[in-house]
DNA sequence: CTGTGTGCAAACACTTTGCAGGTGT
DNA sequence: ACACCTGCAAAGTGTTTGCACACAG
């Protein structure tokens, strides 16, 4: 397990539970965005599906997960950046994740920083996720 | 009814049926992405939940609406502009969607141009879509 | 010990599919 | 007339809620 996961859920006064470390884990592990669906499939019935839905949950809250865009009906998750967490305390997601249409990946590019955009007058601003969908290298053949 | 309604039925090949005149129109009119829920709504019991699913469906196959991310679990439809047809006979839909916080609504920005985006090696690049919330004019007070 | 997390059951919401009958062209 | 569209029923999938018990702190 990662070295992190307990140190995460310390830092946000959540319960050390096994479901939590190992959903925890999962988000430090793979590098792509999870879904309900992709969690039970890693998890292999191991906790119950509420379980999993209400840990998502805690950990949305709290800011440990953000959600990732997604043109299907489903949502997916992946883990908060250290950047996410602004010195003035406003957190923020400009994320860029890019979708591969082959294997339906959906990865954070965190390289990748979101060009500043004119709105019109009367817009505000206040989070902003770019999705680009394609192919990634590994399925480009 | 608007007038192109009929029209672009006719252009893509489609039944002019009570059922798709009425839902595109709620395109034309609305210039807010909408769920299946809101036609349904907007529609008042006047059709079939199922013909509205397939209302939809039929017009994303033929590239008359698109899908408008967003971050609930439902999905939203928006009519496809004049400039998604692209003369290379590549349909595609860089869109700008903002969607308001207060009110809900996301609207499509068509003035706002996505800036150029450069994908690490081996990305392909296909669709992009952006999606900013915040606060639209109507809701800042 | 106490409050919170978990599992189970069930409800709820969203979407798809099959089929019989109706409608546009 | 024929192909296609619609409505109904039902099933499939995703998500939430209530409650009793278990467990972390």
């Amino acid at each position: 397990m990662n070295r992190l996961v307990p140190i995460t859920l310390k830092q946000h006064g959540l319960r050390h539970t096994e479901a939590r470390e190992e959903v925890l884990d999962l988000f430090y592990t793979k590098n792509f965005a999870l879904s309900h669906g992709g969690l039970e499939n890693e998890l292999q019935e191991r906790f119950d599906r509420v379980t999993i839905y209400r840990t998502l949950k805690t950990f949305l809250d709290k800011g440990i997960i953000h959600k990732v865009l997604d043109d299907e009906g489903t949502v997916k998750y992946a883990m908060c950046r250290s950047d996410c967490q602004a010195e003035d305390h406003e957190h923020h997601h400009d994320h860029v994740h890019f979708k591969c249409l082959g294997c339906g990946q959906t990865t954070c590019l965190d390289e990748v920083r979101i060009p500043s955009l004119d709105l019109p007058e009367g817009y505000k601003r206040q989070e902003i996720n770019l999705l680009v969908q394609g192919t990634c290298p590994a399925c480009k053949s």
